[in-house]
DNA sequence: CGTTCGATTGAGGAAGATCAATTAATGTGG
DNA sequence: CCACATTAATTGATCTTCCTCAATCGAACG
């Protein structure tokens, strides 16, 4: 989460490459359980609201959202998630979902049986501490999506997507300098509060601004040349007077 | 999370009453930890932002809120909490906390080291599931929360919290038909996305209309003499045209 | 009892939504 | 592979909601 704040950073340890503990998570995981092995493609349902919690699962590949769903109807892009991420914890506190887990694109999925993995925990602590960090770092990106949502206007909501989205790249070891949303407008303006038409309006302004690019195949690729130019943009288009506590 | 639905709910097995399962957690924790126990005060800090990560928290007894900050300085209220929430999950992931967990009124918070929760989860379970379903509460709850603050308009942002809010205290066995909010405008709008006017006329609206009342003795309690009447008018006031996926 | 902080209410303005028209991409059957 | 149909994206014009600024009122506190 690139917006939150570590004001203090004391004596921190030295931490393996981000890649690297993903990679490794996946490893783990991959031999301790061998879990069931799922391709899934655009549009397939990894689970939906109501089914029976039973199974965690982890990405292994491809890109997957996952939809909160109201009992009106109303839907919501609540979050958005690459190789090496677990899906799956609404289900722990009641026993069934309560939001759907759409692959967004061709990938592998693998099941562990919530069960199976607790057993496994008393013996391998890293595991246990691996779901732990999961869960912990979705909560991490709830709040961060919160804070864009509440404190941005509609530009810096979307250049504060891009900047997640390239983080997330980066942190898998993939180059962020061109990246493709597998997504339509509508559903980026679903999961940060805006309309299609906004999203649009943001992402041309971006461009016409230099902060990103377009590349010549549609406009689902996207560049951004520069990280830091990409996030000096959010700064400058803070909400000149943001609602502070106290 | 009244407004996530669940639609369907096959066989579901019976579960006690919410109030009941709370106690119990507390119960249960008290007996296999002798946790630190310490008095807080409207203000106090139970963690910051920048600390070092070491301890869960157990809300036994008050109110708290939890802050993200960021970078530049923007502060997020992300989540309100009450008897028998843990606190402190986002250190998990890096060992460091990213948010300030403020009490808002007197009251007692036990405070468990992580290491101690992991030993004693290996012969005991129920303690280890405890805490997977109080994270995926948290979950569940930040999803609802960018929900409302994606998909309602003012009015109805603010009846959404006040039924969120009595939600918390019906699952706490506590009545309904009287709260007191412990913040101020400006604290409430900053958690809904919109500023401390427009939360005031929302109040005063919601007061016109009659789904609640304030009583004679300040604008901080508030009286909800119908929780239906309230949810019938979230239901009245969606926005028109929602953003769908698909 | 005055000072301070919080809440309310009003008037005006701006960001973003809505509605609509056009253009670009994607997919399909011949 | 191309004409056509379909869906996605862009852009403009107008309208609505909510924000901003400001004044007033009320409650709390020393």
């Amino acid at each position: 989460m690139h917006t939150l704040a570590r004001p203090f950073t004391p004596d921190r340890p030295a931490t393996p490459a981000p890649s690297r503990q993903i990679s490794d998570t996946l490893d783990l995981l991959g031999e301790q359980f061998d879990p069931k092995r799922r391709v899934v493609h655009a549009g397939d349902a990894i689970y939906r609201a109501g089914e029976r919690f039973g199974n965690l699962y982890i990405l292994n590949s491809g890109l997957c959202k996952i939809v909160s769903l109201a009992a009106d109807g109303r839907e919501q892009l609540v979050s958005l998630n690459f190789r090496g991420d677990w899906l799956g914890f609404d289900g722990i506190a009641d026993g069934y979902h309560s939001s759907d887990a759409i692959a967004m694109d061709t990938g592998e999925v693998w099941a562990v049986p919530y069960l199976a993995l607790m057993d496994a925990s008393k013996g391998c602590p890293a595991v246990l501490h691996a779901l732990h960090a999961a869960m912990s770092q979705a909560i991490a990106r709830d709040h961060g999506s919160l804070m864009s949502v509440c404190t941005l206007p509609a530009v810096a909501r979307v250049a504060d997507f891009l900047l997640n989205w390239a983080s997330s790249l980066a942190q898998r070891g993939i180059r962020t300098d061109q990246i493709t949303l597998r997504m339509t407008r509508a559903e980026i303006g679903n999961h940060l509060g805006m309309t299609l038409e906004s999203v649009s309006r943001a992402l041309s302004r971006l461009a016409r601004d230099h902060v990103i690019g377009f590349t010549e195949q549609g406009r689902r690729d996207i560049q951004i040349p520069d990280l830091s130019a990409l996030s000096a943009f959010v700064q400058r288009h803070l909400a000149p007077a943001p609602v502070t506590l106290q």
